[in-house]
DNA sequence: ATTAATCTGCTTGTCTGACAACTTTCGCTA
DNA sequence: TAGCGAAAGTTGTCAGACAAGCAGATTAAT
């Protein structure tokens, strides 16, 4: 019997299986391109039955790090890092900037969208947007929740630039937000006018977009990036070793 | 261009089913807190046995769409899945465009950076660039391989960002790209004079960082960033002429 | 009557054995 | 020697069974 690394946490058997071979790959125990034990061996080493090496290396697979071949084997395809992104690496989740740092991220990918989306924007982009528009619309005449118009707003601005990558990565990077959209739909964000005023910026960045003007666009949209990290409390005087964001500079001037 | 939703792939039946469940989530039939239907029922209704549906749902969990409590049932996560971005996900790896839309992502990213590095860069930072640049020279003279140094010298510019997931995200989307840089650096690279090329746009982009011009470092990692597109011939026609941050704009009067 | 303990059915976790689909290897034949 | 085909090995799928744990209903105790 091997050894088998004991981690207390896991107490399903496949996630222990998973965890210990995840390890073997990124240790470099087991270098990309290599084919990795049967299952009857790893069922056998490990102990377990075949049915739980098989579900430890479906979660393999489902996170990239295997691909299995019916009657040849399972081969692992990368190290980590090569094809998959993930936060939680990039930065480190208890440090206070974290979020600015991932925000600003968001503000580059975002501003350069809505600049490309100008140029590229095909009519049905602009259906999906002004749909989305208009129930964040309601949703400020009636003081009801516009997180998820919100959200849709800017995944159609996304889709616009016709770049299925750059969507995605939107799409993700959002997310991370999702949550702090909530101060600015909720009752209390209704009464403070943070919902009129995100919506207004919203308008300046559709007028913008339908006009086919980039350099409007990607302005309209700076706006509402910095307005939003306004509104969730991003302290952009703790930003790390460099001074400050571009947009306090010209706050400044 | 329509959205890309070719996902004929999966000839796993296992995988079938946890695409279509991650549909169900991400379609927002079922809401985060909601239980799913038991693995007996899920069987059933795929017409697929139970181990299938243990392995798709194994999938789901790896991703962080849903968890599982024995005895009591599978429920979906409230943050649904978004942990990670994977290249896989986003682009259709057969699509012939597929590099192309990731090389525009990069592009947006890269500039940005060196924008930014141009204004937050420390005298250590600028030392870093220094000696990959210094680097390159030397492969360029000697005519060796330099693809090494020229992904150092990007990674110092997006280090003297201070934003550790932008960093992060450069280097993940840079290494997509690292075979790439072999045609430039190789014998024949050094032969077409493309290994020249690329250095004398590395130090356009290091002077304009290290002057602390964030407008003339953009407009640099710009036409480094079209150059090499077109080294490995990507079409660049399409892309937006001149990318510039209003702030820069500004910086300009 | 209220509360606590227990029971019972249901669900997930694991095991075993079997067969199908596919790949690789190797020995045989021309 | 080159090509072919059988055989062994491996992953994919299925079926049934039992253990472990949970939730609601039933029962017992105060």
């Amino acid at each position: 019997m091997p050894v088998i690394a004991r981690v207390a946490r896991p107490s399903q058997l496949s996630e222990t299986v998973s965890k210990t071979i995840e390890k073997w790959i990124l240790d470099g125990v087991m270098a990309p391109g290599v084919k990795l034990p049967t299952e009857k061996t790893l069922s056998a080493e490990f102990g377990v039955s075949r049915a739980v090496v098989r579900e430890a290396i479906s979660r393999l697979k489902a996170e990239g790090y295997v691909a299995s071949r019916q009657g040849a084997g399972a081969f692992v395809e990368a190290r980590p890092g090569q094809t998959s992104f993930r936060l939680a690496d990039a930065v480190d989740p208890a440090g206070p900037v974290a979020t600015a740092h991932i925000f600003e991220l968001r503000y580059i990918v975002e501003t350069a969208a809505a600049a490309l989306a100008a140029s590229r924007r095909s009519d049905q982009d602009l259906v999906q947007m002004r749909e989305a528009l208009l129930r964040m619309r309601h949703a400020v005449s009636e003081r009801t929740d516009g997180t998820q118009a919100d959200d849709d707003f800017h995944v159609a601005i996304a889709a616009a630039t016709g770049n299925p990558a750059l969507l995605r990565f939107i799409r993700f990077v959002g997310h991370q937000f999702f949550a702090s959209r909530v101060p600015t739909w909720n009752a209390e964000g209704h009464a403070a006018g943070r919902a009129e005023a995100a919506q207004a910026e919203h308008e300046r960045m559709f007028e913008a977009i339908a006009a086919g003007d980039g350099v409007a666009a990607r302005e309209a949209a700076r706006i509402h990036m910095v307005e939003a990290a306004r509104r969730i409390g991003i302290d952009t005087d703790h930003w790390e070793p460099a001074p400050r964001a571009p947009w306090e500079e010209e706050a400044l001037s």
